[in-house]
DNA sequence: CATCCCGTAATGTGATCACAAACCGCCGCT
DNA sequence: AGCGGCGGTTTGTGATCACATTACGGGATG
């Protein structure tokens, strides 16, 4: 997550603050599915008012990172099987269109970078590490994806996996992997030989492996 | 959008009023691009105080579908070409996905639900009238889309259809077209013959057809 | 006549408060 | 021992306020 240039340097709102925490906590499985929330208990650790953590909140059950019962009440979500195997599919959509288009523009550097990320995924695998492991994960498939140069269906493709992020937690909590996913070794190939076919295969099998044990 | 079912009757909150009312005018068109919004007056209009009139421009800001200066003034999108484009792509990949998971269970007083709403449209569009005409065409997609039991792939379909709301009636309210669209015909006729390629073929051509002209 | 500058009005932000609803644990009853 | 009602406490909601920042206008100046 390079930043190469830095123009205005604002500071960031306080909801914007706390916002951003939750969202990387959600994504990167921080939080166990059906979690409980409260707005003061947020506002207390962000060091701001209930305002700001309200308006937080109320942003990511918009996008469905969290729950809100009837009564306001807020959670992380305990998705269903259904659920799960839609949210794969349209994982599965939207990356293997994002995979496509990046692989004009996949140069060697950016090879290299994917498999420098893999290397580091096989790392936090050995050391069971399931929060490493999605976060490294997820920086796979977001550097391959920056380059396809499509904001909003990367937008879209990270709100599946905002959501996705709880139950991924307890799903690699689960089972205990000692390999790195071997897709990604497909993908990385396929990208090399600028094979679109067998890229979008490789994309679309990695992204469906995971989800599949979970919602059988 | 029948409610078959009406179990809690529970008063909605005032920030989901303001949230429901914006985006259906975002979405339907009834508001220009680049239009401008101020919290105090979006209070003033649905009779609340900022606060609630906040968290739904903030929500709606998160959804796309309001964009937010650098000073926290908002305003409807004006999209460019490679944003109306990439938009217009996800549009197909998603909604050719419900059309094809409705299509099992699409039955004829499905079918003809979709026969009488495209008969609507026939008459808004004879009227000149493209607010209509954008919300009868989303009625039919959306009446389709309900049969597939997908709703997170709806939800994702439908902050879709929300971003381009005011670009449609940019585009809509441009072109003076008179006739139906003909591919709603194609996939009524898909549907009646169980044709699942067919289907697929029409659902993305209606939807590319309409904004092509736009970016192009 | 164009341009720059400054002051006033308007706007977003975040804190605080009052209120109502919901949750939770305790106590008494059966 | 199980269960239902009840009160205190927690929690979300929305209004209001003070403040910083920005946008916008007029007027002076070159």
């Amino acid at each position: 997550m390079q930043a190469v240039s830095r123009p205005p340097e604002t500071t960031p709102s306080a909801h914007d603050r706390v916002y951003r925490g939750l969202r990387t906590r959600i994504m990167h499985g921080q939080i166990a599915p059906g979690q409980a929330l409260t707005l003061r208990g947020l506002g207390k650790e962000f060091e701001v008012s209930m305002t700001p953590a309200r308006e937080a909140v109320q942003r990511l059950v918009a996008e469905g990172a969290l729950s809100m019962s009837s009564s306001g009440r807020v959670s992380t979500p305990e998705l269903s099987n259904e659920r799960i195997e839609e949210l794969a599919a349209l994982r599965a959509l939207i990356e293997v269109e994002l995979a496509s288009r990046a692989l004009p523009r996949a140069h060697m550097a950016l090879i290299d970078r994917l498999q420098t990320i893999n290397t580091a995924i096989s790392d936090v695998v050995s050391n069971r590490d399931a929060v490493g492991y999605i976060r490294t994960n997820l920086e796979f498939h977001r550097t391959l994806y920056l380059r396809a140069q499509a904001p909003a269906m990367l937008a879209m493709c990270e709100t599946v996996w905002l959501q996705l992020g709880p139950t991924m937690r307890a799903l690699y909590g689960r089972l205990r992997r000692t390999e790195a996913p071997q897709y990604h070794r497909l993908i990385i190939a396929a990208l090399k030989a600028g094979d679109e076919p067998g890229l979008r295969l490789a994309v679309r099998s990695d992204v469906t492996q995971g989800l599949r044990m979970l919602a059988g």
